[in-house]
DNA sequence: GTTAACTTGTTACTGTATAACATGCAAGGT
DNA sequence: ACCTTGCATGTTATACAGTAACAAGTTAAC
């Protein structure tokens, strides 16, 4: 993969570039209350992560973070993008073996994504609703929840509308 | 990974060894019905997901399938895992890079794993409820809904016991 | 019995992720 | 100020996961 573009934006509401400033400072003042440090390789990480409004491969955000004069190894990628992981800064595309930025990192929500087949754009949508029918599943199975992955595949609205 | 033993049973109903038998043979009708190949290599495959009463993952299976006198090279597993995967005879985990027999492969059913973070086992968990919710989800996004992953970890009932 | 479609097998390779260790930096205690 | 302790960064090397492309054998249909 070179410059893998998995683009698209994430959402409506923070498409636009000045939201990419408004995120990073709210993650800034996140990481400041909870006491995290959000070190230049982790915070240009998630910078990388806004600029891309989709996902990114880990090597993908290697080859960037190297450009800007960090290691050029795989662990400085992958740490820095658990980390924000981790924080809910971001979260990890298991279906595509990338990540993203997390559009909403103040509130704890548990999030749905939305990977359109055709463009490989990434949706954050909320999953408030989810939970609850998730734990009753589980539940059923005298299984106790800690968090969950929910990946659906499909078309977007922009990719269904070109195709009509 | 050498013999990972990513064990643990997928639901008590088809824990006995019994089973294996009437899953294999279920599989072998829901093919015929449909005009499927369950060759060897497949049939094999699908007998090694059902032994391992959990997730294996691509390079264990092939690991076996050689012990069998198959070839010995990764495309026969991911092949073999891939046509069960498609015909729902199987399912795909992807936070374990891993695949597991379908508990119930006759009806279309959308299902949602349950991984335990203690013994890794995996449980296939009836997500009906889940569908509507997410494609509430997906529709107030605009997004057309093809299929999900929906992927949970937390503890299994046996290990919660266990470490009580 | 020949063709066309599919299945298996192989080699070779690309992509994804982590272990282990060395170095460096930062915050708190004395 | 100085040291210590823990965390962050960087490196090398390697393990693990998945696929492309092609050759050979099988199956089913005509």
């Amino acid at each position: 993969m070179t410059e893998t573009a998995l683009s698209g934006f994430c959402c409506a509401d923070h498409s636009g570039a000045s939201s990419v400033e408004a995120i990073l400072s709210q993650a800034e003042a996140l990481a400041k209350a909870r006491g995290l440090r959000l070190t230049p390789v982790r915070r240009r990480t998630l910078e990388i992560l806004l600029d891309a409004h989709g996902a990114l491969g880990a090597y993908d955000v290697l080859e960037r973070l190297a450009a800007d004069g960090f290691g050029a190894q795989p662990p400085v990628a992958y740490r820095a993008l658990n980390f924000l992981v981790d924080h809910g800064l971001a979260h990890r595309i298991r279906r595509l073996n990338a990540f993203t930025a997390c559009a909403h990192p103040q509130h704890d929500h548990r999030a749905a994504f939305l990977i359109c087949e055709t463009c490989a754009s990434v949706t954050e949508a909320a999953a408030d609703e989810i939970g609850p029918a998730l734990q009753k599943a589980a539940d059923a199975a005298g299984f106790t929840l800690d968090r969950a992955t929910i990946e659906a595949v499909g078309q977007c609205s922009a990719c269904q509308e070109a195709r009509a």
